[in-house]
DNA sequence: AAATCGGGCAACCGCGCGCAG
DNA sequence: CCTGCGCGCGGTTGCCCGATT
């Protein structure tokens, strides 16, 4: 039943590839391509690894036309922007950038950017000011907020003469306005509103109760430790972790469920249409992005 | 000069989906 | 129709190397 297994897990190697490994790799899929991976080891010279090793390999490194120099500061500018956008799917943010791969894009936001973001104070996860992020919490947590006498919060830089949060939210609504449109109609799509404030509204409504208290989720932020799931109450995973699933903590956010309705309805939408075309698209035009003329980034408080 | 620390990156792990058998 | 693998993806880990003490 089923099909073979794709190696014998005992007897594969893992860790660095070696130059002769490369080589094989590499002399293989250049006569051969790409495609079965499976029989890739086998076929490139009894390479010693697994089909699925080999192919992340390629992907990552030896696949023509990567580029291997530092990212430059469009293209910082424009994962910042996709991401926003995106959340964290790597695989779409990496198709705008020609010669990247998602691995590529994932560690380099997870090394620079976001604490580029986080000292600019701007909530990574959520694009967010982090002192409206603040207020935000404190007005969503059950418990009351501090009493008069208690430390107020820390300084943090607020972005009060940059549309930053204004501009992310018309573009999140570009995104949803333009998915919604352009999908052919579905008996769902009526009541489908792909508002992120309403599910927002939702969230808090249904499980604010479970928040945790402003000042701990402060905490959480200046440690810079917070897991993903658990990092903010409501809108905190306005655009991260996608399915819930893959969180660490998926099962102790229970606010979960209306950032997943949200995405997954994004999702669906994504099955039905271009993606990358709409991406382009949206990037291109001056209404949703600036234009591209390096001022917009600038705007939006990335560039300062 | 040696030890320790922290950042960056390559690679692995585990999951969901689609499909072959 | 059911089982289980291939593939693609995002999250995480562990190693390497430079900076700091």
């Amino acid at each position: 039943m089923g099909r073979p297994p794709c190696c014998d897990k005992a007897n594969v190697k893992k860790g660095p590839w070696t130059a002769e490994e490369d080589a094989k790799l590499l002399a293989y899929t250049s006569t051969h391509g790409t495609g079965n991976w499976t029989s890739v080891p086998q076929r490139a010279g009894r390479l010693k690894r697994c089909g699925k090793s080999c192919r992340l390999r390629y992907t990552n490194y030896l696949r023509p036309n990567l580029k291997h120099e530092n990212f430059t500061q469009e293209e910082e500018e424009l994962i910042v922007t996709l991401h926003a956008m995106l959340g964290s799917r790597w695989s779409l943010i990496a198709n705008q950038l020609p010669g990247r791969t998602d691995n590529d894009v994932k560690n380099y936001w997870n090394t620079k950017l976001s604490k580029k973001l986080r000292q600019r104070g701007i909530d990574p996860i959520t694009h967010r000011p982090i002192a409206d992020l603040m207020q935000s919490i404190g007005t969503l947590a059950i418990r009351p907020p501090p009493a008069a006498g208690a430390a107020p919060p820390p300084c943090l830089p607020v972005f009060h003469g940059a549309p930053y949060f204004a501009a992310l939210q018309h573009q999140q609504q570009q995104v949803v306005t333009h998915v919604d449109a352009d999908a052919p109609a579905s008996p769902d799509s009526q009541h489908l509103q792909l508002n992120w404030s309403d599910f927002l509204a939702d969230d808090a409504a249904g499980h604010g109760a479970d928040a945790p208290a402003p000042q701990a989720a402060l905490a959480q932020y200046q440690e810079g430790s917070a897991p993903a799931a658990t990092t903010v109450v409501g809108g905190g995973r306005a655009f991260g972790d996608v399915d819930g699933a893959s969180g660490v903590g998926a099962g102790t956010y229970d606010g979960a469920g209306a950032a997943s309705a949200f995405i997954d309805a994004i999702l669906d939408c994504d099955k039905e249409m271009a993606v990358d075309q709409l991406i382009a698209e949206m990037l291109a035009d001056p209404a949703y992005y600036g234009g591209g003329g390096g001022s917009s980034s600038s705007e939006l408080g990335w560039g300062c």
